[in-house]
RNA sequence: GCCGGAGUGGUGGAAUGGUAUACACGAGGGACUUAAAAUCCCUUGCCUUCACGGGCUUACGGGUUCGAGUCCCGUCUCCGGUACCA
């Protein structure tokens, strides 16, 4: 063969590879073991863009100097095949999703295979194949039949629960998530339950479990989303309105992991970034519950219809007040005489448990389960209005709206446990009913909301510490100083304070120390289609799990794919659709996260009938070594994995701590958009009949202003140049020349997104752009002054189609080849940083390819090489190549990896090096990146087709860049004059000297002498005068 | 606000505390060619000088050090995440 022809080769190769199953890994081996993960796609219809497989690339890479390392690597590839997109396609055409799905993953493995990737696609995963999605059925199984026993602090099977419910009953038994959802019986009672009345007791321990729960609904996709899917309060696909809503809910028990999940991140080799997210996202904190008791009947100071107007208002006091007497017990009308304590209580969750004497409101979620019974009658009017208008405000507005405060008075107050002050009882939306008790104790002098709540309400502002400043102006939550104001902790600091008044609330059953977390159970149902059936059935309206040995639960065939018209899931629709022909089954499917979630584990035994993964397989296989994919998942995907992995763990089913081990996320390629800028135009008629006269042609000239024309204002409004508009002038008036009872005027320009196939470096291609769109096709130009061309303009954002900046990979591949593209998406800089695409740059890397064949086949004619000895200014190149491309694949960094093996071939063309004993390991080298090139070069070189890919790695020889003569930068004061040379085994002593003896310090010293000498043997010397 | 990360030529970027700007793109000049493509050679941080050379430069201001893009303190800007979380 004589040129480089790309072409030829990675399609000959592709399809040996393919042929060959060269890439196949075995789940036994002498060799040790490496998983590469990709996290798998899901395939949308608009196919891969150039950003998509930089991290394939990189992992692919890492594959195979692994496997050249004598590794036994598996490296498979999947399809996260259930999904929105699809299924909003199929509500749009009818066309069932199950066969987009299939044109769109034919898609994706035919551009994934043309870029070489060496994929073992013998074990490629599906989650929506019933084959695949009947073992995450019987995951959720297990979840569903399993429960969280915080003595042994796992997760254990419902059996043994029940078991200890017949012989004790519920007393004694810890189980993860909320106490006041399960109700206390004797093993007496327990016995003479009903089994619906046992199945009701089992149900809120379940670790899937189905509760009415606070979710996000979106009604434009007709299903509830996860946190993680709302962004900003509108759906992340789609960006419909999100509101909140009670609904009946599977959730999975993910909070009785969050400890687990927590102290698991410190053991993995993840970016920081992810790791915080992933914290943050749990959110522990560490505080104290504590009660307050409502004070029961008619409150004098409850007569008006705010505290704040009542003869005992608080306020009057002073906002600032130091004042002991800041308390409103101590004003006029003493209500601890009026009330006495009632039966109701309101426990709070608070983190400064120390500062509990400058609480002196408390404020309860509007949904707060109290409301109704503590509202006084005068106040239940503006209660009742408050919360029908906090309903009404969307939780987009709540979001964007932080700053307006409002609030209402319920009329009751609580009596603070610890001085027994009178504290009124307030409604705010501040206060989330969905975290801690959903009831806060406010403390306005330490917490900003709470201070400007009580600003806002004239509420007395009491400062609690010494140290405390500028409370006219803000809060200031300090923890230093001693306690004021603040009865049995007067004086004492912020550990003994919290100390002394964690043991006073326990000691009188008012109050404990409490660790909460932000992290809420994870809700695991969607009103959808397109997703796996959960496996429930319903008899006599209690929902049961269906035999494992039914599985899999068979999504069925619907007419159209929305819901019905009763307003059920779309799977209402299933006809005949029947747990033994006679029990409903749940209508809602799982969530995209549900495949995702454990498809790893799949890859290693993927086409097992009987386990979801063979215990052989799992324990060789163990966790995924390398995992590598975008940062968008932290804290959605591979929380959730994490999760079911401890969980599986629990039971026994997997063996390795976490599945995870290493994480890399690969930074996002932008798009580097381009823009034309139109001018626009007003155009005005002399009269309404001159206008009915113009009829429907097209009588604005469309022109375009080159970037140079155009000036930008700072806040990015572009305009003419006066001179420019000069240009205008002539077209304005030939138009009022053509068009007598008309008026055209300029009206500034509008950028807009051209397509960046029609430009290159910028330049726009005008022929092309005028046939691009129909209202272009007459389009006139504002060149550049000088050249004559149209210069676009250009911004960096994230490719998309509606920017037309999206850069098709086949493209690049057609004409330059799949190793040119690995090559050059390595090249554009550091794997984990974003960075903006710019194709220009790619015929760099397309030079060092032909470059690199040229070293084999000179002048692009035959295979020519020597066998002639290396000489050692060759092997130092070799060797240093050798030694260098290992570094950096082992710290990932393969940009560098790139320009080292261009610099080892300008080096070797220089040195007209074409002896095999130099290039054959060169070849190995280079494999892993271009590995099209590297097989075909092989094979030329007289090995077996196909087997560079199992091959050894050359070995790294020291001894080859020993240097006889180093030299040496010679500074003076850090400032570099100079350089001189020594021998190699010259020691810091003699190099010293020999400086010292020379005339450097003559020609640079400004006469002076040497104060000191500093040699750094082998880098350096810096002579200080 | 809080938590991460990053600021180096016209551009993407390189640099275990030790010669800043490697490698590549782009740009300019030249060779080959009827021409173009392809290929090859030279120049290319800024200022100064005919030249040799000299000075300056890693967002900004300080500091540590014989020596700082790199470490420390402060400021600014950009990117990502997150938030009435009590």
């Amino acid at each position: 063969m004589p040129a480089y022809r790309p072409e030829e080769i990675e399609k000959k190769w592709q399809a040996h590879w393919k042929q060959h199953s060269t890439f196949k890994a075995a789940n036994h081996s002498d060799k040790p073991k490496y998983y590469v993960l990709d996290m798998f796609p899901y395939p949308s219809g608009a196919g891969l863009h150039v950003g998509h497989p930089l991290g394939y690339i990189a992992s692919d890479i890492v594959t195979r100097y692994k496997r050249l390392r004598g590794f036994n690597v598996l490296h498979p590839m999947g399809f996260d095949s259930f999904g929105l997109p699809a299924e909003q396609y199929a509500i749009q055409t009818g066309q069932h999703p199950a066969l987009t799905t299939e044109k769109n993953i034919e898609t994706y493995v035919q551009q994934l295979s043309s870029l070489g990737f060496s994929y073992d696609w013998s074990r490629e995963v599906r989650t929506s194949d019933a084959s695949y999605y009947k073992w995450t059925q019987w995951i959720f199984l297990k979840l569903f039949n399993s429960w969280y026993n915080l003595d042994t602090n796992r997760a254990e099977p419902l059996t043994g629960l029940t078991a200890r419910f017949a012989e004790s009953g519920s007393a004694g038994i810890r189980a993860a998530g909320d106490d006041g959802d399960r109700h206390d019986f004797t093993a007496g009672q327990w016995s003479m339950f009903s089994e619906k009345q046992k199945l009701a007791a089992v149900l809120p321990y379940r670790l899937a479990y189905q509760q009415d729960t606070y979710v996000n609904w979106c009604p434009g996709l007709g299903t509830v989303l996860s946190n993680d899917e709302v962004k900003d309060g509108l759906s992340e696909r789609g960006g419909f309105p999100v509101e909140r809503r009670l609904m009946p809910q599977w959730n999975l028990r993910i909070t009785a992991y969050a400890d687990r999940l927590l102290a698991g991140l410190d053991q993995l080799d993840w970016p920081d970034a992810v790791k915080e997210m992933q914290r943050n996202w749990i959110g522990k904190s560490i505080g104290a519950e504590v009660t307050f008791p409502v004070m029961a009947g008619a409150f004098p100071a409850s007569a008006g219809n705010n505290p704040a107007a009542a003869g005992s208002n608080p306020a009057e006091t002073g906002n600032n007040s130091v004042e002991a007497g800041s308390n409103p017990a101590s004003a006029g009308n003493n209500p601890a005489e009026a009330g006495s304590s009632s039966a109701e209580a309101i426990k709070v969750y608070t983190t400064r448990v120390d500062t509990i004497y400058g609480a002196t409101f408390l404020v309860l979620a509007p949904e707060h389960e109290l409301v109704d019974v503590i509202t006084t009658p005068e106040q239940r009017t503006a209660v009742d209005e408050y919360i029908a208008a906090t309903k009404r405000r969307s939780e987009r507005d709540r979001m964007t709206d932080v700053k307006a405060v409002s609030g209402v008075f319920t009329g009751a107050y609580a009596q603070n446990p610890v001085n027994g002050a009178p504290v009124p009882i307030w409604l705010a939306d501040y206060v989330l009913a969905g975290y801690g008790t959903g009831a806060v104790m406010a403390v306005p002098s330490g917490d900003q909301r709470d201070y400007l709540f009580a600003q806002h309400f004239n509420l007395p502002i009491p400062a609690i510490s010494d140290a405390q400043q500028g409370l006219d102006q803000q809060a200031d939550p300090t923890k230093e100083g001693h306690y004021i104001n603040s009865g049995i902790i007067n004086g004492l600091t912020y550990k003994e304070a919290t100390q002394k008044l964690i043991a006073f609330l326990e000691e009188k059953g008012l109050g404990k120390g409490k660790v909460n977390f932000r992290q809420r159970d994870a809700i695991f149902g969607r009103q959808r289609y397109w997703g796996e059936p959960i496996p429930i059935y319903y008899k006599d309206g209690t929902a049961y799990g269906i035999a494992e040995s039914d599985l899999p639960l068979v999504l069925p065939e619907i007419d159209e794919y929305k819901p019905t018209e009763t307003g059920e899931p779309p799977l209402g629709r299933a006809q005949d659709w029947l747990y033994k022909g006679q029990y409903p089954y749940e209508l809602s499917t799982m969530p995209g996260w549900a495949g995702s979630s454990w498809y790893y584990l799949r890859y290693m035994d993927p086409t097992n009938e009987a386990r979801f993964v063979s215990e052989e397989a799992e324990q060789y296989w163990g966790s995924v070594d390398l995992y590598m994919g975008g940062a968008e998942h932290a804290t959605g995907h591979l929380l959730y994995a994490r999760f079911w992995y401890l969980f599986l763990k629990d039971l026994g089913l997997v063996s390795s701590g976490e599945p995870f081990q290493k994480l890399i996320n690969q930074g996002m390629i932008l798009g580097r958009s381009n823009f034309v800028y139109r001018v626009n135009w007003v155009v005005q008629t002399a009269s309404r009949e001159a206008f009915d006269q113009l009829g429907t042609e097209q009588i604005v000239p469309v022109i375009f202003a080159s970037k140079g024309r155009l000036q930008t204002l700072s806040d990015g409004t572009p305009f003419l140049y006066p001179e420019s508009e000069d240009f205008l002038q002539g077209i304005m008036e030939a138009f009022q020349a053509k068009y007598p009872d008309l008026t055209l005027a300029y009206r500034g320009i509008t950028p807009i997104h051209v397509d960046v196939s029609l430009v290159n470096n910028d330049i726009l291609d005008t022929e092309a752009f005028m046939n691009w769109r129909e209202e272009y096709k007459n389009a006139r130009f504002m060149w550049e002054e000088d050249g004559g061309n149209y210069i676009c303009g250009v911004e960096i954002e994230k490719m998309s189609k509606s920017k037309y900046n999206v850069v098709n990979p086949n493209i690049l591949i057609d004409k330059y080849g799949a190793d040119a593209l690995r090559l050059y998406e390595m090249f554009l800089g550091p794997l984990e940083q974003y960075k903006p695409w710019n194709t220009n740059g790619i015929s760099g890397v397309g030079g060092f390819l032909k470059k690199f064949w040229r070293l084999f086949h000179p002048e692009d004619g035959p295979l020519a090489l020597t066998d002639e000895p290396a000489t050692p200014a060759e092997l130092k190149v070799l060797h240093r190549a050798i030694q260098k491309a290992q570094e950096d694949i082992e710290k990932f960094s393969f940009n560098t990896s790139v320009s080292l093996f261009m610099i080892t071939v300008n080096e070797l063309t220089a040195l007209k090096c074409h002896k095999r004993a130099i290039l054959e390991p060169l070849v190995l080298l280079v494999s892993p990146y271009a590995p099209h090139l590297a097989e075909e070069l092989w094979q030329e070189l007289g090995h077996e087709a196909g087997s560079i890919s199992h091959a050894s790695y050359p070995e790294f020889r020291e001894e080859f860049l020993v240097e006889d003569v180093v030299t040496y930068p010679l500074a003076i004061n850090g400032k570099v004059r100079e350089q001189m040379q020594f021998a190699a085994a010259a020691t810091a002593a003699e190099i010293e000297t020999a400086v010292l003896a020379s005339d450097f310090l003559a020609r640079h010293g400004e006469g002076k002498s040497a104060k000191k000498v500093i040699v750094v043997p082998g880098r350096m010397v810096n002579v200080v005068i």
